[in-house]
DNA sequence: TTCTCTGCAAATGCTTTGCAGAGGC
DNA sequence: GCCTCTGCAAAGCATTTGCAGAGAA
């Protein structure tokens, strides 16, 4: 992920940041806060969840991840600055990636209201394992 | 909204379900749960919180209302069946209606696996009244 | 010293749940 | 009576915040 440009001044890479970036740096599960945390608490047992939602919004602000607002139940995260797109299994709620470019022009009524920033189809479906016998991989 | 088919023997359609649900009827708002509480609790005093939470969730499983995961604050309802998009309004999160139909078929490789139960565009931007002087409309 | 960062714990805010009482058939 | 529904209050979770202490420059 890289520390190139940040922040601001002040912007400090403890070890519990470049943890939590390590982790993500190529992560396509599009964990959730509490994901992060657990697997930066494996090798590195110094975080705290606040560290990591902290951590998050920094990153967020950087432009470094994206929160993904797909699940309901909780946001998720991903370091993917590609444009893309992404898909839901309903039961077990892995998210996976969608690559393949829509045309998602807004009708013009609207883009003169509004100023477009970010666009993305979002799909939600059932994966095969769910879809089998019972809810395995829940 | 219409009590048509019901979700099963013994729904009742209760002066609280049918003041929420005049409440949703046509409304393209996008109400969250408190925004249905708030308006319904004008006009109709006996009302909780919980039991808006209740008939949303039956209305969902009688597919009647959509709940929308556009503002990661908090979820919102839509009462509109037929296919439609959304745009919401990063600042004020107003949330407004995208008709117009963008062809969404996920990569033959997802389709094998995944079992598609719906989809969608949701665009996020900055409405004009946001954009000008300050932060109004908050 | 000065400033940012951290962990902990408390606090929020949305949503869900438990439960005893009310109301319809 | 039987069953569903309701309001209230408590509980549950995800996320945020306050704060004193730690650490780097």
């Amino acid at each position: 992920m890289g520390m190139g440009q940040q922040r601001e001044r002040g912007f400090k890479l403890t070890p519990q940041r470049a943890a939590i970036m390590a982790y993500l740096e190529g992560n396509r599960s599009h964990p959730s806060a509490e994901d992060i945390y657990a697997a930066v608490l494996e090798k590195y047992p110094m975080v705290s969840l606040a560290t990591v939602y902290n951590t998050l919004e920094i990153l967020k602000q950087m432009g470094k991840v994206t929160e993904l607002n797909i699940d309901g139940e909780r946001k998720h995260f991903d370091p993917e600055i590609e444009p893309h797109h992404h898909l839901i299994c309903t039961r077990c709620k892995k998210i996976i990636n969608v690559r393949k470019e829509f045309d998602l022009e807004v009708p013009r009524d609207i883009s003169r209201e509004f100023k477009i920033m970010d666009r993305h189809a979002d799909f939600y479906g059932v994966c095969s394992d769910c879809d089998n016998g019972a809810e395995k991989a829940a």
